[in-house]
DNA sequence: CCGCGTTACTAACACGTGTTAAAACCATGC
DNA sequence: GCATGGTTTTAACACGTGTTAGTAACGCGG
């Protein structure tokens, strides 16, 4: 009726004349077994003749490996922001999985107060090593799993615990961001914050923003300096205050594209032009930065080789190599778009 | 060292004074097999002291089960499209697979031409059913995988395969923008196409088009079709197409939000006000379509129920139960913003 | 006391592979 | 002919669970 039998080892072996043991020798390569290439031709001829795939459940018992690697995202309040960036994270983790011929399995984890959500994936054995994104610094699962040894990489860091992290290079993104500002003559930059302080990702911004003014030998001034809170709303309320200061602002920094973009209508309700009367950088490059009116310039993310990097890190983790650059940042990329007046007078850049 | 010897089913049933088997059928539950409640208490009091996790690849060898589905995603010419709901879709998914305590193992197949890229997960019985976004009529494993029973679901429907799927329902959504329109007194309604004529997508979205036309007494005119393919670019160059047609359209259906930004932004070009000169509506509601000025009033796809349909449907297949809507149109939305002229003088929409 | 049905449990095998320790084979030199 | 040493191959066990067939305990009518 249905399934003809299961293709197994002892079959392939039959087929090739040879035992059971001399097929495993041959498909997996055993370093340390010599074999005839006679008798390797035909066991891989048998194989191929027969359509054979190792069970991989069996596979997993015999040899206390998965060959797959767990992917938890955690509930952020940045949902919007991460989810922009997920397709390029997944594809980066993706590569680097099937490269190894590792399986990425995927978790999500809802709720915040139920942060066991994943544990079951390592007590059941279902993975060799997980990748965790959007860690958050009370759950006490994580810690117990690195302190027994299981590979973890987060994706985002949590500062002070050690725990191997691929993120992304904030200071010197918002650097960028704020250089370009004043290498084209402007000396009074305001700030908007992606988030509150005790957000790492946000003092990580406040600070290159700050560094690149100190480089340049202009002052930091507390007073244009506001709070975002992740959405556009809050944009739209810290540009107004910067708007009131005197005298105001020539450009402004926002630390966050949705931000940006509350901002902007901000501005643009005033009666201000961007860029004429105001400059505007934005960070994250999020997919609709080039759409708005004018497109932002911004700082770019690299989605992709943010899960490219954190698979290789815990890919080599579980190999046990000894991995050394278990703290790993990565470059964003300046993306000169319209709204920092560079452009001034172009049209409507169409370019991907 | 590291690794306290692994918890096993064994020491689980030394502990509550029972034997294995007895362990095995009160974690599972099974059923026609009555165990008094005391051993039932001694034996769930003993799992839990010793945080028993029952392997995952010993069980899945035992029971030929995997507990786990593959979700496979199929680079399509619509990535920018796709990319947009991926995280809603996992999400619906994931909500799925985890109420059933299944694992969901993710996959993309980067190269078409190497389309047996997911077949391995099959063939070494990583999986117990599978997910298909974005299938390809010419994939031949599909339909091998399909005739020996294994439990496939598409997301996205392949004509004439029989194959069961979950799509979006793009016939009435496309109906329900017209009529919107045409119940606001439009009567010369233009149509950009999402993409060519031999996409089904693309071929059912006219076909609403049309017959909304028909169902309200207004006549099909060729002259008001233009062709879009995926990008703005070609919305750009459609509505300059439309706008040169004497008497020129009232108001446009594109039949995707990428190419009305696109065609937004031709009309603009041309010094057309929308929606005061140019009626416009959308389709797909990509998340930055309430950011364009003006906000694009256009149909929204269900992108969690998509995926927890697929895994609703997958999941009774791989259980065996009668899964009679084996063939899954889910209902889109209308989402009246401003581009369609109903708020006209309204100020900028900023809720969610 | 015996036979019988029901209930609660157990012994033993199956699942398909990895891997170790030992055996078979083979050529070589004495 | 035989010990030697190296190369291939094999038999046998381990991995941790699900599940069938069977047994002990028990109550009950005869």
């Amino acid at each position: 009726m249905h399934a003809q039998r299961r293709v197994t080892s002892k079959d392939v072996a039959e087929r090739a004349g040879v035992s059971r043991t001399t097929v495993s020798f041959v498909l997996n390569n055993v370093p340390g077994v010599r074999i005839s290439e006679g008798t390797r031709q035909k066991v891989l001829h048998a194989a191929r003749e027969l359509n054979y795939y190792p069970n991989a459940a069996a596979r997993s018992l015999a040899s206390r490996k998965t060959r797959r690697i767990g992917l938890v995202l955690c509930q952020s309040p940045e949902r919007i922001f991460v989810d922009a960036f997920l397709p390029g994270v997944l594809r980066g983790i993706g590569d680097m999985a099937q490269a190894q011929e590792f399986g990425v399995l995927l978790q999500s984890v809802e709720n915040v107060a139920q942060p066991d959500a994943y544990t079951h994936l390592v007590g059941e054995k279902q993975i060799d090593g997980i990748i965790l994104s959007g860690p958050r610094s009370d759950d006490g699962q994580l810690l117990a799993l690195r302190k027994e040894g299981f590979p973890v990489v987060l994706l985002g860091q949590l500062e002070g615990s050690g725990v191997p992290f691929v993120d992304v290079d904030s200071v010197g993104g918002a650097r960028l961001a704020v250089e370009h500002l004043i290498e084209h003559g402007h000396e009074r930059i305001g700030l908007i914050t992606n988030a509150p302080p005790q957000y790492t990702a946000s003092a990580q911004r406040e600070r290159g923003y700050r560094q690149a003014l100190e480089e340049h030998g202009l002052t930091y001034d507390r007073g244009l300096v506001c709070c975002g809170d992740f959405n556009e709303e809050s944009g739209w309320r810290a540009m107004s205050e910067l708007l009131e200061v005197v005298p105001p602002p020539t450009a402004v920094f926002a630390a966050s594209d949705l931000v940006a973009f509350g901002a902007m209508e901000a501005a643009k309700a005033r009666g201000l032009k961007i860029p004429h009367d105001l400059a505007l950088v934005g960070f994250d490059d999020v997919p609709l930065a080039r759409y708005v009116d004018p497109p932002l310039t911004t700082i770019r993310l690299p989605a992709y080789e943010l899960g490219a990097g954190a698979g290789r890190m815990l890919l080599g983790l579980i190999k046990g190599e000894e991995v050394k650059d278990t703290q790993l940042f990565l470059e964003t990329e300046l993306v000169v778009r319209d709204s920092c007046g560079i452009h001034e007078g172009a049209t409507l850049e169409r370019s991907v």
